[in-house]
DNA sequence: TTGTATGCGTTATCAC
DNA sequence: GTGATAACGCATACAA
């Protein structure tokens, strides 16, 4: 393979015997060009399989048409749902999306603020998953738009796409009293997380809703992590056996399922012995036994919606948004009445 | 937010009163400076919050620190984990990772194409999950480096970061044979792809080596996705009622949680009425009951990999590498010995 | 050891 | 309609 120079505009300008400009005003009609020149410009792009060089684009136009994407965890399907959702709507428009996957074991805050300075990104989309880098992120802020994706930072309003957690928790929840329980025990996700905190207020409110004192609800603090699920089920079923909870409400599927695997490794079956709600609705949470119920966040929309909003403040309109996304109950084979009502 | 000008190497030397180049030179030590000199730079550099841009470094350098990965689905815990692999590989040598994930309903080719040759990239990981893309990718491979990762193509040799596919299948296979299975069935991937060519001869080597003629074992051909498998399923049990199989040999894990899926509906259990075997080991697969015994692809380190050797082709070492990385078998629930033999 | 000047490939301003 | 030409921000050969 030879290793060739890529052709320049120069040389596309010589091959089509006309000036640069000329070449320029074709490639993004930004000027007049007699068709007949128009023409050889054209063919001479093709015959050399020109292509612009995008970092001199970059340079001129102070824009990469880049934008990041900081995301916890790939592994973690809703997280990469949204990273689809991100790409799709860049990809739409041109832009590319570097992927940030902050190693835990450093400290992300200088990296990732100086990939933005460095203006090879035009702006940002985060999603912690911790929603611990208030410092960090709101330093980003200042150097260009970021916008924030299932997570809100209290204090601070950054822009932000986010579901209502809070309704589709009330919902849930709302379901499994329905189905007649009344001792329930909640996995609740980080106190620190923006969601974590709607989910537990969604739930409180159902509980209100059903006359239950929601205080009387033992709430168990996971990480959202399938292994807090399980140490959190584990903890419940070691405490007092006169009020072992007939429904387990988790923040989310994935401690939903660390739930499940410790109740079976118990010998308890779900739904029979123990109900079990999930959030998120994972793709996979459909395929396990029993097939969790749970509530589907539109995580490619939410990806989706963010770059949007990312755009929009790129092109200078103010466009906040912030409207909630909608969730949707999905009901399906964890969860059934209680042993005393059947 | 007040839009100020960001600082360049000339607002930087300006305040420390010393030319542009001295400048460059402390900040990529390409030159001598006296400290007294080197110190009053930095200062400057903290000061004004300087960060060089990395448009103008690019255009400079002819070579972007960025690289891409393509991928088909990130949705797929396997593809997300190699990804993952690779943005590691990449973030610790201050390389970016753009993500392009194609969209089915377009076509891709001239797009990437356009991407490397643009120089937004200066190589590119490709994963296509479908092994059908030899002419883009191939046009690709002559403007810029690209290796392949789980994927091979057969006529011309990218380098490619594989595992040993032929040899995990060859060893799943033999496990199912130990347990007494004497009528096997097949679920193949797409015939086009060079990890389900390599597993299916594995599968065939097995059978030989207990003593079964390989061609007397049907081969259902589906295309590793999850549909796929429980489609094959269906037209398996359809089939005559006196040569059903008594196991199911999966090419991927979603086929095998698709033939699952079909088999349940039809209420048969895995394994009491007949064994289940997949390829992949995707984390879910240890989560769904029974347990999915499968082959574990070190799909990080595969990314990992494969990043290292587009680096070392970046950097003009042509360190092919391209052993093959070990698979190993996960032996779990989803088999059991056949009816007849208990 | 330090500074000056030129070029990287594009875009955009301004004469023609 | 068209074509010089000056930036864009940085790196570096070369002169001082």
């Amino acid at each position: 393979m030879v290793a060739r120079r890529r052709p320049t505009m120069k040389d596309v300008a010589a091959h089509a015997k006309v000036s640069i400009s000329t070449v320029s005003y074709v490639l993004n009609d930004s000027g007049p060009v007699a068709p007949e020149r128009r023409n050889r410009v054209l063919d001479a792009i093709r015959l050399l399989d020109y292509s612009p060089n995008e970092s001199a684009r970059s340079l001129k136009r102070r824009s990469a048409s880049t934008i990041a994407m900081v995301v916890p965890d790939l592994t973690n399907q809703f997280f990469a749902m949204v990273t689809e959702g991100v790409q799709r709507a860049a990809s739409a428009v041109d832009v590319l999306v570097v992927l940030v996957v902050p190693d835990a074991t450093e400290q992300p805050e200088e990296n990732q603020a100086k990939l933005l300075r460095s203006q090879r990104v035009d702006g940002v989309i985060y999603l912690s998953g911790t929603g611990s880098m208030p410092a960090a992120i709101y330093d980003l802020a200042r150097s260009g738009p970021v916008v924030l994706v299932d997570e809100q930072i209290p204090g601070r309003d950054l822009p932000a796409v986010v579901c209502d957690s809070r309704r589709g928790a009330r919902e849930v929840a709302a379901h499994v009293l329905e189905q007649g329980h009344r001792r329930l025990a909640v996995i609740g996700g980080p106190p620190a997380l923006w969601t974590a905190q709607q989910r537990l207020a969604g739930y409180r409110e159902a509980f209100a809703g059903a006359g239950l004192d929601p205080d009387s609800v033992p709430v168990h603090t996971g990480d959202y992590r399938l292994e807090s699920g399980a140490a959190a089920a584990a903890a419940i079923l070691d405490g007092p056996a006169d009020k072992q909870p007939t429904a387990l409400l988790c923040a989310n599927d994935l401690m939903a399922i660390g739930a499940m695997e410790c109740l079976k490794a118990r010998g308890l079956r779900v739904p029979e012995d123990i109900s079990v709600v999930g959030f998120d609705d994972l793709p996979m949470s459909a395929l396990l036994t029993p097939r969790l119920t749970s509530v589907r966040q539109p995580a490619h929309e939410m990806g989706y919606r963010a770059a949007k909003v990312l755009f929009d403040l790129l092109e200078g309109n103010d466009d906040d948004a912030g409207e909630l996304l909608a969730t949707v109950v999905q009901i399906r084979d964890s969860v059934c009445p209680p042993r005393e009502n059947r």
